[in-house]
DNA sequence: GTCTATATTATGATAGAC
DNA sequence: GTCTATCATAATATAGAC
């Protein structure tokens, strides 16, 4: 009995073999992660490395290896927990939209999605990095992932544009548009703090932010009530 | 007089010692500059190797530290050279329009950075990297160069806007939004094309895309010609 | 599951021949 | 100015003790 019961847990049941073994192993698993989200977002895939991100972790860079089977799996897992995320982000919310109209709805998207662009800058560091150039993970991405989400959009900003209440444009081009709109600000934090003296991440200039943003791209409904033609 | 003069040139004139020595010199800075460029761009400082470097440009990767001394040279090198080009692609159009309205100079700009970025990724690219995060090279970046940059610009929009020709909000933010509206498609090249099954590098997209991003920041003039209060 | 070696490769940098 | 050879370090990855 060296050191291997005496860690922290309490949980002394030695008669339960086959049950909750793995809890310790699925903490670990999160804090690599994390750590690998962080630094994989800050200094891509290749300038990040294993051991910095299990020092981040406070772990053994071995770790690593053992539980992701090597940094490309690692990096798999780190973006796969990402995009979970983001889509979690989104279904909580459009499930509770069902029936409401297109305009709303894509406002109320873009409102959470910069809300989201706030708090997750690492999310759009990574895929900045994997859409750069092809490679297998873009394909996979844009296969498995990206295509739904913008043709999900484009269907909203295209009822939103018939009722003349979007900027007019392809709704894939403007799709972009809005999305570097929205999160170059925040990517750029370091040099927005230097450069306007107050931090894009602070909450008050994200609410400001976010009304700027929409307003670029909504527009006023018309005033003749309901007089088509 | 082993290999030293049996190279290329043809400059026989072995009466001037001093003169015109170092062609070749300037020759093999350029080629690795360029590739540095490259590489810092796709992988930031930490992911580029001076290895990868030298062998793209087809050299051998000692000359990297001959020539600049060590990676932190060459990458400040690198950038320099960038920030050069986008000086001067910028001050050339503005000695050009000395006398001319805000607007149009804006305008202008705004459609000369636009050029400017379809063509020049890496710029954007490595400014991104120091961007993200507070550094030393950020400081120097933002005081010798981005400072001076926003404040002009900012200038022409408080102008702009005075005349109700460009939308409303804080101009270093509305900087902000315009990069990235225009920028982050052309940095999301490889998706993009993916997704929309053009390349945003196109020169008929450019131009569209050009357009779009003017009509979102720019407002018509008021139609009562010219009738103040 | 976690830790201590260790093998292997890649990188930044230097010294010296040509 | 350019190349070959070499060093010291850091990285990914594996093997084996506990």
């Amino acid at each position: 009995m060296g050191g291997r019961v005496a860690s922290k847990a309490v949980r002394s049941d030695p008669a339960a073999p086959t049950r909750a073994p793995q809890q310790r192993s699925i903490d670990t698993q999160q804090k690599i992660l994390d750590a690998a989200v962080i630094h994989f977002a800050r200094s891509g895939y290749e300038g990040a490395s294993t051991r910095a991100i299990a020092a981040e972790a406070g772990l053994q860079h071995t770790l690593v290896t053992y539980h992701f089977k090597n940094k490309e799996g690692l990096w798999r897992a780190a973006i796969s927990s990402l995009l979970a995320e983001h889509r979690a982000a989104f279904e909580a919310r459009l499930t509770g939209l069902r029936g409401v109209d297109a305009v709303t709805k894509l406002r109320l998207m873009n409102e959470d999605f910069i809300e989201f662009s706030a708090a997750n800058q690492s999310f759009h560091r990574m895929m900045s990095h994997v859409a750069s150039s092809p490679s297998g993970q873009l394909d996979w991405l844009v296969e498995d992932y990206l295509s739904d989400t913008f043709e999900a959009r484009a269907e909203l900003i295209r009822a939103a544009q018939a009722e003349k209440r979007y900027v007019a444009g392809d709704p894939y081009h403007l799709q972009y548009l809005f999305i570097g709109a929205v999160t170059r600000i925040f990517m750029l934090a370091a040099e927005v703090e230097k450069i306007m003296g107050r931090s894009p991440l602070d909450p008050a200039f994200v609410a400001e932010h976010t009304k700027v943003c929409l307003s670029l791209f909504f527009r006023d409904p018309p005033l003749e009530a309901a007089a088509p033609r």
